[in-house]
DNA sequence: CTCCTGTCCTGCCGGC
DNA sequence: TGCCGGCAGGACAGGA
């Protein structure tokens, strides 16, 4: 469930309690989330001083003093959770690895479903890490354009909106945001990602980046077990225009019998405007 | 290459 | 009340 803006939440929310900070013990409390865990783990983490915490994609990256990286991701159900006294936590249910930090508080990654990753590669070695290597542009950066947009989609054969979800495409999008970033452009899920013209890649580009913008502005949306790092609920779900409102009107094709509907994409829901999205 | 399907996992919700 | 099936879905593996 957190795409991009919730990531980017949670990674602001992190920073203070982590960023300078130095990793006092780890407590690692499976051998495995989606992956197995870094072998001896808690001993290359022990003692080591977080130097930066950014985002790229979906994915959270804390740089180390010593030249590893660490690389986080949240998958479906994952949530970083503050406890400000560490003294007096006690590890939760999903708590799966858990870190003490010296300045006094524990940041717990708590993952239900255990969809999520973690691991820990040299700095250097990070371009070239599996997870980015072949990764699209960051939606809000300098590098994503109407015009990339449309050079990666013009190969695709598959409905623009399964185009989105793949992180190669574009990183950071998921289900949600995908939808909006559709209705928002007008463009119908179904359509072929490389029947999209260049001038509807640019208002899609623009739409994107529009969505993303206001949902981290609003901390996110929290849906289910999604948290940020304060253990404060998001609140953009009350802004999405389509997603989870099957049988709703969509309220700008300005036809009384609008119904936003509901269709099963590669497995996934996917809303839309049948009017309006074209 | 691209595309498609299966897989992982647990919590939640509706139906009976 | 409880059980059970279905669903949610990010991204990889593996096959076509």
């Amino acid at each position: 469930m957190p795409e991009l803006p919730e990531v980017e939440t949670v990674c602001r929310g992190l920073a203070p309690c982590m960023e300078g900070h130095i990793i006092a013990r780890l407590d690692q409390r499976r051998p495995d989330l989606r992956f197995p865990l870094p072998e001896n783990l808690s001993a290359r983490l022990q003692g080591r001083r977080v130097d930066n915490l950014a985002r790229r994609g979906k994915y959270i990256i804390a740089r180390l003093d010593d030249g590893q990286a660490m690389i986080l991701h949240l998958g479906m159900s994952g949530r970083m959770m503050i406890h400000d006294d560490a003294g007096r936590f006690v590890p939760e249910k999903h708590d799966h690895v858990i870190f003490y930090m010296d300045h006094g508080p524990a940041v717990a990654f708590n993952d239900a479903r255990r969809f999520g990753c973690l691991d820990l590669v040299a700095e250097k070695a990070l371009d070239a890490h599996p997870f980015f290597a072949r990764m699209g542009p960051e939606p809000l950066g300098n590098a994503f354009s109407g015009a990339v947009l449309h050079d990666a989609l013009k190969s695709r054969n598959t409905p623009v909106k399964t185009a989105l979800l793949d992180q190669h495409v574009v990183a950071g999008l998921g289900n949600i945001y995908v939808c909006e970033a559709l209705f928002m452009a007008g463009i119908s899920p179904r359509r072929k990602a490389a029947n999209v013209s260049r001038a509807k890649c640019d208002a899609l580009a623009r739409a994107i980046r529009d969505v993303l913008m206001r949902a981290i502005a609003a901390g996110g949306s929290s849906l289910r077990d999604y948290r940020r790092a304060d253990g404060e609920l998001g609140y953009f779900q009350h802004n999405f225009a389509v997603y989870g409102r099957e049988g709703e009107s969509c309220g700008r094709c300005g036809d009384d019998a609008c119904r936003i509907r509901r269709i099963v994409q590669s497995g996934r829901s996917t809303f839309y405007c049948p009017n309006t999205q074209r």
